[in-house]
DNA sequence: AATGAATGAGGATTCATTCAT
DNA sequence: AATGAATGAATCCTCATTCAT
């Protein structure tokens, strides 16, 4: 199962095949450590074990590698937090789940999260794609939740991706920054926040 | 008033803070139209109507002019947001005016977004510190606001960083990709969360 | 009817001799094309619908199909002139024949005539021998000429380079470049001037 | 009198003039003998005693040098042949003369014919311009004459590229291949051609 | 202060050729 | 005969930085 897409150059014997994730794991970390600019095809050849030339067998330039990492990281980031957060009772629980679990992949995968933000700069389709995809799930799980009256309506689109801003955000400062404090206790202090509000107890919603 | 200053070279005649300024002004939009590391020293002198080599008369190296750019943009962010939000009748008027005038902010200013945005890899520690900066001034507001009786009490911290992600990628995603929404409008929805929460209406607070 | 032959690695299979075929037209396009340095040997094999190791089955380097093919080149030019010039009446007939038939076979083979042109950068024997073949065929045919009372005496040697010259020209000119002017006009005109030369009619020949 | 044009990058010191004169020449030599493609920008700025990167300092590429090169080419030629020609008696003496010189002109600058000969397929407009200049010159030069009942009328057009293929492969085989032919005598024998034609003195002109 | 020539390390990419299968 | 993966030398070009004037 070839995850990792790309155009042609497809491998057609095993051997290939291996090389090729070979090349994928060393640019993984080689961008995850230094960054698409400061990192060097030489270095991620030497990394996996091949000839300088070995690396355009399978990949058309520095970019495309960069490209298809990023779509990886799309398809293991879902994975990563959909598993974590399936099951979850409601959409509350499923919040506090969802921020925790990507909490804990940034601290798992460093390297990985370096990438998608970097992709900003250096292929801005792909790093809209990768958060556009989520966004398009959440605003469908919002409106699944209203639908199901586990939250209250609102403009789903925009929460979406303030949902997801708050998420990188967190994961940002309290995973790849530093530590201090567990993903649990963080997420369950941003949980608090999505579903309630800062407004005062008492105060009547909806006021504007 | 050299707003931009930061370590060593400082001009002492008037010629020469003119010329610094005229180059501080190239790099703002060199590294804004094309990220750091595609921009060129050679192209800013060009910009800037000087020589190679007058560069380096007043700064150290690229990554010195593109760290003085990031301060200056701390500095311009937060006149431009202070001023926007500065008289708000409460806290969660003052959040839904903070997203907004974030948001036109980075439609006024694309370039200095990028800027900032591309310092997380170019120069980290002045990118936390630009956000840190935030950070701590958002804590603080809400800790009054708390004290005020103005919001509830909650932790403060995360809430903040939780809030300054969900204003950038609002920014990002409704200012800088795209205005097909209006900032009021994207404002509002996003207040609208923060001040209430996705909970129900009935339903009570503090459950967990 | 492999006319392309060269040293070694002779086919002995129908497929094998096939196959070769394929990657000599296949190289005629590409040389042709792109010229030899340009040129790609993965292209070739592309082009031919083969694998790029095949390649070397057939052929020990990219020269040696690139000379195989300006000695092909050779055999095809002599043969398409010498039929279109076959029957003349005369040499001076011959002549317009000759400047008319090599423009006709620039016009239809203009890869042909781009990969003899560059041999001489290339394969400068192979080039040398390309229109030595012609310069010496030139020469026995002015001197059987001037036997048979067809033409006067003259320094042959110099006049076959002179007249290969002239015709190569003017094929590249009217032929390659543009074709403004139709062959048989531009060769009318060629062989006024080498049957007459540009002196008055009047003057005597041979004054010197 | 910066003679080989260029685009921008003009160098402003007479340091830089010299440096830039220094490139050319050892350019001359580098693609002269090896041709453009196994001409190496490393191997040229060794030859001219500066580093690397300060051919780029005067040239945007490889390629631009080149098309420098053959421009000045294109100067020499004509200054050498109109110098060699000036002060003939007739055309008939010119066309003599104008083919010896062109036969020395090789012999002195092999390296030169060797770089005009294959911009035909680097740089061929820079090929076309070079040749078009003398065939303009040349029809002119024939025009005149033929006005001035040196010479009598024909399509002095084709007749002009017609010398000069003749010259240029007279040039090319009896100059750069070999020297075994004086100029002199070669030119001799060319003139006889040109001027009289190969038809039999008695025969009637113009039988068309 | 300003200039602009000079530097050279660094890196992406190409491609002819080899070889195990 | 055919395949296609692997090789690595070769080369162009960029650009931050230095320095003599």
């Amino acid at each position: 199962m070839n995850q990792h897409s790309s155009s042609a150059k497809i491998p057609k014997t095993r051997r290939g095949k291996q090389t090729r994730e070979k090349l994928l794991q060393a640019a993984e970390i080689e961008f995850g450590e230094r960054g698409f600019y400061e990192a060097a095809i030489s270095r991620i050849t030497q990394r996996a074990g091949v000839a300088l030339g070995t690396f355009y067998v399978y990949f058309d330039s520095k970019e495309e590698i960069f490209r298809a990492l990023v779509a990886y990281m799309g398809q293991l980031t879902r994975k990563w937090i959909s598993e974590r957060v399936a099951g979850s009772p409601d959409r509350l629980t499923a919040e506090r789940q969802g921020v925790e679990a990507f909490m804990d992949f940034v601290r798992t995968h460093r390297n990985l999260y370096q990438i998608v933000a970097e992709a900003q700069f250096v292929a801005e389709d792909a790093f809209r794609e990768y958060y556009s995809v989520f966004a398009d799930a959440y605003r469908q799980n919002l409106e699944s939740a209203a639908e199901a009256n586990e939250i209250r309506q609102g403009d789903f689109e925009v929460w979406a991706w303030a949902l997801i801003g708050m998420t990188v955000f967190l994961g940002m400062r309290f995973s790849a920054w530093d530590q201090q404090r567990s993903s649990e206790d963080t997420a369950k202090a941003a949980a608090d926040l999505i579903s309630s509000g800062m407004s005062l107890p008492g105060a009547g919603k909806h006021e504007d």
